[in-house]
RNA sequence: GUGGGUGUAGCUCAGCUGGUCAGAGUGCCGGGUUGUGGCCCCGGAGGUCGAGGGUUCGAACCCCUUCACUCACCCCA
């Protein structure tokens, strides 16, 4: 018989890794809830329509990578490729705009990009995902940069580098869009055939290109910084004077134009030398039109994206990140098995995480077992002790042992276990 | 979607130009005297060598096909 095996690029999150998942979401909860943040879920899947309209009809991601499938009424439903689109949805659906000016929100969960999978990249992967609704002013984007900054270094990451430009606005950004377009057009035979057609459906993506001969020509391409109307100019130079008040540094890249094409303003993302080709942990940026466009009120926002599984692979090996146990016992014969099945029972309702043996092994292999587990303590007995009403318990680490009264045995082991 | 690399015990891998090549380390189980773990010593279990086909007297090793994994490109978190 075949195995089935998981489908390509999903995969399996092994309890050592979903621990690190658990602790990674409780700093992450912790962090944003201080920054008045509040959790929001919404669904996995959504009408193709909602993602075509928010992310932009000619991004790779809606043009090839999207799980996109006719339900059974015809209606076409996607994977959520990226969460903004859906709490976007949710936002406008549950009119929370006119419930207050402000709302900060944030999601954790899977998305789904059917990408050929490589380091760093797959086609189930886990995103955090942090929105703000209602306000324009530089200090919100600011704020929201620190926060992100904060929880990564939080996390535990080390040697970031963040990376922040400016992309204009409706006004001002079709006119460097102009620009770029007619600069490409004098030199378009030195671009690669992408670029060529990038030319027409999405110019400024041709900034991202790593080609040589497209990076060495539009090296000489207007710059978007060069083209910010006053307002955005303005805008842009606050927000790096608030990152700076907040001592974040930063490097300005008037390069980086991201691939979705809903972003306005402030773009930013945040790289990590530990992730090979893919190196940005986090991405994000404002999108002061999207709202609306989505059939939403002009309501401006700014969000940012965690790749989950790329935080936790940048993370430091943590020696300590180990399962433990607080008491194993080791019972032997039949009389002592049943004294210690109720016990282990009852010290896990009590919180205490307690393991035993049901087989007939010797002494020696069960504490090799409580060694395997990771246990502080294990308690010794059979029936000698059950004979003199006392039993062992021995310190894993220290070795030390000491007898205690069968009588109110629970209650002493608990009192031992909190104390070390 | 395109290109490179790799698929051998649970895990990490060795297997030279096809002829004891089915191995090591680690992990697992047991033992080193009667009820005490981690170190050390000894023993044991465990693999249709990714799958299918071909060449050959003979293939883990060569050829073809396929699948998977992986890295990179594209793009992104």
């Amino acid at each position: 018989m075949d195995k089935i095996t998981a489908i390509r690029g999903f995969k399996d999150v092994l309890p050592e890794d979903a621990r690190l998942f658990w602790e990674v979401e409780s700093i992450a909860r912790k962090v944003f809830n201080a920054f008045g943040f509040r959790e929001i879920r919404v669904p996995i899947m959504e009408k193709t329509e909602l993602f075509k309209r928010s992310i932009g009809e000619t991004t790779d991601i809606v043009e090839k990578e999207m799980y996109t499938f006719a339900d059974r009424d015809n209606e076409h439903l996607t994977l959520r490729p990226e969460a903004t689109a859906s709490v976007i949805r949710a936002y406008i659906e549950h009119n929370m705009s006119s419930a207050e000016p402000i709302t900060k929100l944030f999601t954790i969960g899977p998305m789904f990009r059917r990408e050929r999978p490589q380091k760093g990249r797959f086609r189930q992967f886990n995103q955090i995902d942090v929105e703000l609704f209602g306000e324009d002013k530089p200090q919100f984007d600011a704020e929201i940069i620190f926060m992100l900054m904060h929880f990564l270094t939080g996390s535990g990451l080390k040697d970031l580098e963040l990376e922040i430009n400016s992309l204009g606005c409706s006004g001002c950004r079709p006119v460097f869009s102009r620009a770029v377009i007619d600069f490409l057009k004098g030199s378009e035979k030195s671009l690669c055939p992408d670029c060529q057609r990038r030319i027409n459906t999405n110019p400024l993506r041709v900034f991202d290109c790593k080609v040589e001969t497209c990076a060495s020509t539009i090296a000489n391409a207007p710059g978007i910084l060069d083209f910010l109307c006053s307002d955005c100019e303005d805008h842009f130079s606050k927000v790096k004077s608030f990152l700076s008040d907040l001592n974040i540094s930063f490097i300005i890249n008037p390069r980086m134009v991201r691939g979705l094409d809903y972003y306005t303003r402030t773009a930013f993302e945040v790289k990590t030398n530990a992730l090979g080709a893919q190196n940005a942990v986090a991405g994000g940026g404002r999108y002061n039109g999207l709202v609306s466009e989505l059939g939403g009120p002009e309501v401006p926002g700014i969000g940012f994206a965690v790749g989950f599984e790329r935080l936790i692979a940048c993370l430091p090996e943590d020696a300590n990140n180990k399962f433990r146990t607080d008491l194993f016992v080791a019972a032997l014969g039949a009389p002592a098995q049943k004294i210690a099945f109720g016990l282990i029972n009852r010290l896990r309702i009590a919180g205490m995480a307690a393991e035993m043996d049901h087989t007939d092994k010797s002494l020696k292999a069960q504490l090799k077992r409580a060694d395997k587990l990771n246990s502080s303590f294990a308690l010794i007995f059979g029936d000698k002790e059950i004979d003199e009403k006392q039993v062992v318990l021995r310190n894993m680490q220290t070795k030390d042992q000491q007898t205690i009264p069968l009588d109110g045995l629970q209650e002493s082991i608990i009192k031992i276990i909190k104390e070390r």
